[in-house]
DNA sequence: TTGCGCTGTAAGTATGCACTTACTTGCAGG
DNA sequence: CCTGCAAGTAAGTGCATACTTACAGCGCAA
């Protein structure tokens, strides 16, 4: 998987402009606003740091462009079609977040960290970055419902969340707590659907 | 809710100490690990800056101590007793958390970020800080499992991630991106307890 | 060839910061 | 009063870093 949506598509083209926002996402990855610095960011892009400044301004902008443009190439064609089957395309959303995280284990909590440090940095650009990616997740969710799959007395961003949000406690839990929690996807699945209710249901479950 | 445990209570005692503590943690939440100046961290907590080195040795150092004693303080009290009844356990619980984001909105997003940024200052220090809060939730959540209220064939982590994660998520999503979804207390308790198979199930809630 | 736009090179400026050193002051206990 | 420890004061060191300035080379079009 890559970094950056492109290469040529989005009309910020140009060689010397991506080689920088490359290599700004991916040293602000790896050690956070303050440790990349404008001089190892052009040595990396092989460009001289006084490029930076001339086409981005200051190392503020060229960070908030990065950003705005960061998303994980690849990414989107694992998500589950909106008419998969049920279990399948959660089964998918699943495997393709637990495969992202294992991907960029290095870079996303630091990205996270930059955006919750720098409100500034989150604005400017398309959203055809990480927000499309949500979108596209809830299509499907919204889309099960319709076919009457899932209950519908739920917005489908609620149903998303309900699904993906455990998974990014866990990984909160581990890369700030250092808590690491062991997942055991099948049970997953079937906790997510059948509800928390009860005693052990084994044997009623929809899953295998 | 304050921010320390205490004030006199974990050994650590000591004045200036404590007002270090509570002064780095402050400014941590406030300007980030970089902004959070030795300079600036001594006069606000009315202290020579050369006393905070003698004392802690580094800035580092200090950092790590206050994150470890970290704790809002008045939180622990408004979790539910494990003998609670199950929703009513779960709404004290939704209404705790709630509470302790609109009490700390500013300082939590900044808090975790840090941690992702430095994982040396998770390290050191008793585990009755945050995860502390969390074993407590855990303990509930085990509790209701070995009253039959709750399906047992998960481990109590797991259920106690299920309720949280998603708020967690919400969290998230709006701090780091600027998107925030509005929350139906009701239908999460219901989402939560009864799963999302099938269409709607008007009726059939154990809830009002 | 001339001129223009873009990039590279070299050097430098200004600033902020963690951390140190050397000395003084204040206070508590014997 | 004397001693000793903890805190304050003042000044400074060394370093990293964002950003600037001045100048030179290169390719391309008219």
């Amino acid at each position: 998987m890559h970094l950056l949506a492109g290469p040529e598509g989005q009309g910020w083209g140009k060689d010397p402009d991506r080689g920088l926002l490359l290599a700004a996402l991916e040293l602000l990855a790896e050690r956070g606003y303050r440790g990349a610095t404008t001089k190892e960011i052009a040595r990396r892009a092989g460009v001289n740091e006084v490029t930076l400044f001339r086409r981005f301004g200051s190392k503020e902008a060229l960070l908030r462009a990065a950003l705005s443009h960061f998303i994980p190439v690849g990414f989107l064609e694992r998500l589950p079609a909106e008419e998969a089957p049920l279990e399948e395309g959660l089964r998918q959303l699943l495997e393709a977040y637990l495969d992202l995280l294992k991907a960029h284990q290095a870079l996303l909590p630091k990205l996270l960290a930059e955006l919750l440090r720098h409100p500034g940095l989150r604005g400017a650009g398309p959203p055809e970055g990480i927000l499309g990616v949500l979108e596209r997740a809830v299509g499907f969710f919204r889309a099960q419902q319709r076919r009457g799959l899932l209950r519908s007395d739920e917005p489908p961003e609620e149903m998303a969340l309900a699904f993906v949000g455990p998974l990014m406690a866990r990984f909160l839990l581990g890369e700030a707590l250092g808590v690491y929690l062991p997942l055991d996807q099948e049970a997953y699945l079937r906790g997510y659907l059948e509800g928390r209710y009860g005693a052990g249901r084994e044997g009623q479950s929809g899953l295998r």
